[in-house]
DNA sequence: ATTTATCTACGAAATTTTTCGTATATGTTT
DNA sequence: AAACATATACGAAAAATTTCGTAGATAAAT
């Protein structure tokens, strides 16, 4: 239906993160989450919000007077399409790479470290060398 | 040079990825480098190499009319910036998450993935829960 | 009913990044 | 030496993104 969905930039990622944890929210809501985190303009969060939607990357319902946005893709499928584009450009190509240094960086908790084995296990059953 | 060394930009990173590998490179080897993946002007690759040595990015012998550049920050440096970056703006500072969809991406080898559970059974042991 | 607050729409300015033409200097070839 | 090829420097145009002021409509408060 729609042109393939254009890779969002820095601020459009920054609201559709909010936009994913709320499930629905105001242009308003959007923009006092903003502003816990950086200074910025009423304005300038709608007209961001105003692109999106044009391009496809919210919905909103326009019904009453104060619009009620809604992320129109999955936090996953973007997720993806940045991580590959990320490694590629970054990790010339080696998710490897990437992996060994997201875990050397100490932040993840031994639960988590437990489920990412779980999860090597069950991968290198099913593809052995 | 004393500034923190700035993030460098889409272009500048693919001029980085290309003088890590070559260690030395001419503007024109990197230009030709480049051609093989996208159209590019030559100029234009020579812009962008001239504005980051201006940064910092690169350093450069200019004793001979054909100057010798060199990456003048080290790949580990930017990929560690620009990853906890990234999975703060796209993983909302989950490294977990990252890697389990990295490695849900099935292009790791067996081997590479042998080698992912050696550091995670390293990093488990020095950090019991 | 009038004032005040809040919302969207719109567009232009500001910023950042990328592109490319032109000038000029220096080698290279004939 | 003259013609040609190739290098850097420079700057301005183009493109992409972000910022913000203003206008006008609607709701809420007094």
């Amino acid at each position: 239906m729609q042109n393939p969905i254009p890779k969002p930039t820095e601020a459009e990622l920054e609201i559709l993160q909010i936009l994913w944890q709320k499930e629905q929210a105001t242009v308003r809501d959007v923009h006092e989450q903003l502003t816990l985190s950086k200074e910025s303009v009423y304005t300038t969060t709608l007209k961001i919000m105003q692109i999106m939607a044009e391009k496809g990357l919210v919905t909103r319902n326009e019904e009453n007077r104060t619009h009620i946005y809604m992320a129109a893709v999955r936090e996953e499928d973007i997720q993806k399409t940045l991580l590959d584009k990320f490694i590629d450009t970054t990790f010339r190509g080696s998710a490897m790479k990437l992996v060994m240094q997201a875990l050397g960086n100490n932040k993840t908790s031994s639960e988590e470290l437990a489920e990412i084995q779980r999860l090597l296990e069950q991968m290198r059953g099913k593809k052995p060398s």
